[in-house]
DNA sequence: CATGAATGAGTGTTCATTCAT
DNA sequence: CATGAATGAACACTCATTCAT
């Protein structure tokens, strides 16, 4: 269990919980941990309630007291996940000083949450081409929530004249985002993992979006 | 219709077919053409063979005379289109002298085909992130033929010393396919598409690719 | 099979139907009398789509070709039944003279009708006690069709002085079929029938109806 | 709470219990009520343990203390109804004389119990037609111990020469039974409510019932 | 070849009932 | 006794696939 697991209650939440409460968030994050197991393993359509309460010791009907459904199920992974990535991120930030320092930051936490959690990072991925009204919704809330932190850091890195200014900070952060999964896809991919350490790729990637693939 | 309609014997295939072997691939083109709209439209699992047998005007048992079943239709599709593309590319390709040149060729021609193929853009992108024991086969084989095209250029590029040489081939290309999916999207996306020519974002990407996000 | 079996394109319908029309109507009247027989044993809850399947000899999914869902099938059963008995009805009539003579009529058909279908007869009296919101709808339709009719004849009855005009002639009718569906569901309970013939009953109902208990 | 509230160890019971047994008692009295309530609301099938507890508002497994199951709580309801029913006819025919005025303190009470309890009234429709082997069982209880108890008050009264003797006192006492029920039925559905006092009609009821619907 | 009705395995979801606390 | 979380059997409904016409 790594600082992503979902026990959010410690990390974000500082209100003491009584037993009941504390008792029903470690079997949500049960079923959360399981369910991220299974979908990652055989995507949202494939993976079907039974599977994840197998997985989680518990019997099918289990799943619904925590959840509405298997679309509730599914996005409350991404809401949590990206709840404590941008709750980490927060912390990191603290002691940066300027855009550009910012936005290394931002892409040495995502590469470590990424590399922390492999199953996450898949159904992450998935998510981004799954469209229903629901998921519009969830897009618009979570999804939304961390391309904008993220759309700040760049247009913050823009008026501190260390990022071109002739493109919308957004283009520029989704450029930046597909760098990101591009190489953590690969990485995962690679049999051979030669880079035991994702994180470390960090200055890599920072000199591609920075310069380019251009020869000096 | 466009260049990249479903109808390759013509294409691709030179050698002349009998009236029925010709009959025959017209019907594989119509629900090849169908079957695109609605995955594009729903997505893989929401789509069902109704829907594209409805569409494509056919019953739904005849879709199995052409194709085994709805996987294989799925990469049918998949199979078909990047056939194309990189049929058009190479045809393209004749003409250029050089790798930087190509690449510039390639992302050009990339713009051009999701341009004139929406529906063939989100499958695509989908199909990014769809995993199955068929599927693994089936990037091996057409996914990975474009993959590797690419990576031919990627090379050519780095030994004329277009490219720096310090990040894998393969690396690199999977990065700037990353960069054309982005402007892909967000041009898609976009609700005002103030830019109408998706090809003429060329130059921005090759300049955004070769020199990076730095301020000059 | 008799005159209230599910045939009704025969009966009700005399435009000549095609091949494919025929042999569609012939399967929903497989069903439906497969699921009035199920309905009538276990009651609405308690029976199920795979039952209905079986007892019809076809397979699940078979059902759902012919009617939307569970409810749809359900009312269908009352809408055809009603529809044909208010068809035989209206053919009775014809002959009949004065609002007196047409009250005999109602009552014999009514007896005749539940006589000869013992399965719908349960369904019927269990409809009337099952709601929905689909339900209320279907009431509106179908049942209160008969009922409108019914209070007609009453009110046909009352212009013409046969029947006392301090009631309403709503609550007339609705106990006149109270009084018909007690006549039935005791004659259905009687183990030893003695009364083969429950049509016979339309005198001494005529007689409670008009006079009372009363002795003269 | 009226005379026909869930206590009947007051009403019918004069040993004197102790305070563990009194509040068991109280306890299931509160469940019947809450049952009650949702029965008649949903029906049967539809209302669920939990949302009579809720209603209750006691805990879902309490509800497992005091009924065997689902379908003992329902035929616990029409039991201890029907048993006050009968209790207090009992004790309003003891100023009776004569099997006419009987038949009217029947009717009268008979109005007054539904008029005072809805949802009761709307159980004891539903229960009329719904079957199973232990509903069977419970018929044969209370049910028809206050059909028995009716047949005998029409038997009384053809004796005694006011009702014909050419029916069976049984067919005669379910006649005014439906008639009554449909009075019932009428008086409820009616938005308006023009007739405040549902037991005021035992008049015209017991007129239509001798008389019959001839007019005079 | 084309059809589309028929199939039946498979899934999400509900809910009566149990039992550890 | 009281609780309510956990259970898992059951069911309505869907849809890829087959096959008789």
């Amino acid at each position: 269990m790594n600082a992503y697991s979902f026990n959010s209650e410690f990390a974000v939440n500082s209100v003491p919980l009584d037993r009941k409460e504390r008792h029903r968030l470690l079997r949500k994050a049960d079923i959360l941990r399981a369910a991220e197991h299974v979908f990652a393993l055989k995507g949202f359509y494939k993976a079907t309630i039974q599977d994840i309460a197998r997985q989680a010791q518990y019997a099918t009907g289990t799943v619904y007291l925590y959840f509405q459904d298997k679309d509730a199920l599914y996005f409350s992974i991404i809401e949590e996940k990206i709840s404590q990535f941008l709750h980490v991120l927060s912390l990191k930030m603290v002691s940066s000083k300027g855009g550009y320092s910012k936005l290394e930051i931002y892409i040495c936490e995502s590469l470590n949450f990424f590399e922390k959690d492999h199953d996450f990072f898949r159904i992450f991925v998935q998510g981004e081409t799954r469209w229903s009204i629901k998921n519009k919704l969830a897009k618009l809330t979570i999804f939304q929530k961390r391309k904008d932190y993220f759309v700040e850091l760049v247009k913050e890195a823009q008026s501190e004249g260390a990022v071109r200014q002739d493109l919308e900070a957004r283009q520029i952060s989704d450029i930046l985002d597909s760098i990101i999964i591009t190489f953590v896809y690969n990485w995962l991919g690679s049999r051979t993992r030669q880079v035991k350490d994702l994180k470390g790729m960090t200055g890599i990637i920072m000199d591609l979006f920075f310069n380019g693939v251009k020869k000096n």
